[in-house]
RNA sequence: GGAGAAAUGGCAGAGUGGUCGAAUGCGGCAGUCUUGAAAACUGUUGAGGGUCACACCUCCGGGGGUUCGAAUCCCUCUUUCUCCGCCA
């Protein structure tokens, strides 16, 4: 969430740059502004109360102390009215804090001066592309009808045993599953990142931290006999790892990997282009988070693109990358980049990476900061990045990749899969 | 799942009703000494709110209660440890 201290100082810009989403938040901006101003001044007058009564204790205690019981008792009955006060502001200033982090929490992230004002995907920016669409053969096949050729995932498989867009890898279709991570995690070891094995389940804390609730509620499993709830991506776990954390400045930069399965409801999805792999309920995906000094978090940003421009220049995969314009641009980021890789047989563009920075606006949530230069505590930058998410990646790969006799492996996964042909 | 013990500042660890936001040690920071460093010594060092700055308020795992007054007593939840049970 955004800092009230930031919004009351700026609040034409914090208009302003929110305009860009797509949204009006002059109405909330005034209201947080209110709102807090009305707290603060609950906040002293029961501090006020409370300190009248701390010192009616103190004086009782020293009376005591000398003897003087009759005294104390009068004093006590001047108490009574002081605590009456005292709960009934402290009522009030709690409903009044409620508010205020309520509508905290329905405030998006105000987007960088570079990010493009727009509605929707359409105004997205494409900014880069790399790689040679590939000229297939005639009878090139969509990777589904690949996958039922070759037998390497089933999905009618999936659905008995689940449900749709539960798919079950089978043979060399699991290898390359199991190829791809390996790759993914070593790739982003050597680029320093530190690889963890986090938790799938997260508790409603960790949910709020990194801005999943109240946003994507519906967007989650959840479940409710131990309130924990799936995650949807590594994200979640991966960033919590610092919540409540004071880091020192030295400890920046901080980069951790994971792979983990993530499971999304996909509430509302139907339809031609939730075929095959390109939506599930289930999927894996490797990821990239990053802490950092606020003065670095866009090198950092700029870092985490070369790098999956790099995995991406590897597989030789055609791809592009767009700037998210504010509309599309996620509730807690402040920029994202997304790269799509394009798949050729079904002639379309597919999300393989998403790359945001969120600046301080996850880490105020999770109360993540760094003891900086002047011995103040300040809040961090959060960064995160798919690097990458498997199956549109292995869309792509059996797409782009196919031949008259069989899907050729990208080399660079060969030391992975042990064969070099599907 | 059953029985018992525990949760205190960045870390370790005292503190069982008032003068405790909290001893002490480690770590951090500043200084003395040193050509420099180490060691030693001296000082300093929790977080949040609030204020121009003070004052002041809150925080000893979370929530609730008793009391004029709670780190300290009571209830409850969570977590950790030990023992037993079960088990990949």
């Amino acid at each position: 969430m955004l800092q009230v201290a930031f919004i009351r100082d700026h609040k034409e810009e914090v208009i302003e740059r929110l305009k860009k989403r797509n949204i009006d938040a002059s109405q909330m901006v005034e209201d947080v502004i209110i709102l807090d101003e009305k707290r603060r001044q609950l906040q002293t007058q029961l501090d006020n109360t409370s300190a009248e009564l701390n010192s009616i204790s103190k004086e009782i205690g020293d009376l005591y102390k000398s003897g003087k019981a009759a005294e104390a008792n009068v004093l006590k009955e001047k108490t009574a009215q002081l605590k009456n006060d005292k709960a009934a502001l402290s009522g009030e200033l709690d409903t009044k804090a409620d508010e205020l982090i309520t509508l905290l929490y329905k405030i998006p992230n105000v987007p960088h001066p570079s990010v493009p004002a727009g509605n929707s995907d359409e105004d997205n920016e494409e900014i880069y592309t790399e790689g040679n669409i590939p000229k297939l053969h005639d009878n090139a096949l969509p990777h589904w009808e690949l996958a039922k050729k070759y037998d390497i995932i089933d999905f009618e498989l999936g659905n008995k045993i689940t449900g749709s867009g539960f798919p079950v890898y089978k043979g060399k279709g699991a290898r390359l599953q199991r190829a791809l991570i390996a790759y993914f995690l070593d790739k982003n070891i050597a680029a320093g990142y530190t690889e963890y094995q986090l938790p799938h389940l997260v508790n409603e804390a960790s949910c709020y931290g990194t801005g999943q609730l109240p946003d994507k509620e519906g967007q989650m499993y959840h479940d409710s006999r131990d309130d924990l709830y799936l995650i949807p991506t590594a994200e979640v776990p991966g960033t919590n790892v610092f919540r409540d954390v004071l880091l020192a400045e030295s400890d920046l930069p901080i980069g951790i990997t994971g792979y983990t399965p993530c499971f999304r409801r996909e509430a509302g999805s139907y339809g031609a282009h939730v075929r095959g792999l390109n939506r599930l309920h289930q999927f894996d995906k490797v990821e990239i988070i990053r802490v950092e000094h606020p003065e670095n978090s866009y090198n950092a940003f700029n870092g985490m693109i070369d790098h999956v421009k790099g995995i991406l220049n590897e597989l030789k995969l055609p791809y592009r990358i767009l700037r998210l314009c504010g509309g599309d641009t996620g509730f807690p980021s402040a920029m994202t980049y997304d790269f799509e890789v394009f798949s050729t047989a079904q002639d379309r563009w597919l999300e393989i990476s998403s790359v945001s920075n969120f600046e301080s606006y996850q880490a105020n949530r999770l109360r993540l900061r760094f003891k900086n230069k002047n011995g103040k505590n300040e809040l961090a930058h959060t960064l995160n990045g798919s690097s990458l998410a498997l199956p549109r990646v292995l869309a792509g790969i059996l797409e782009n990749y196919q031949t008259e006799d069989g899907i050729q492996i990208p080399e660079v996964l060969i030391p992975y899969t042990g064969f070099d042909k599907i």
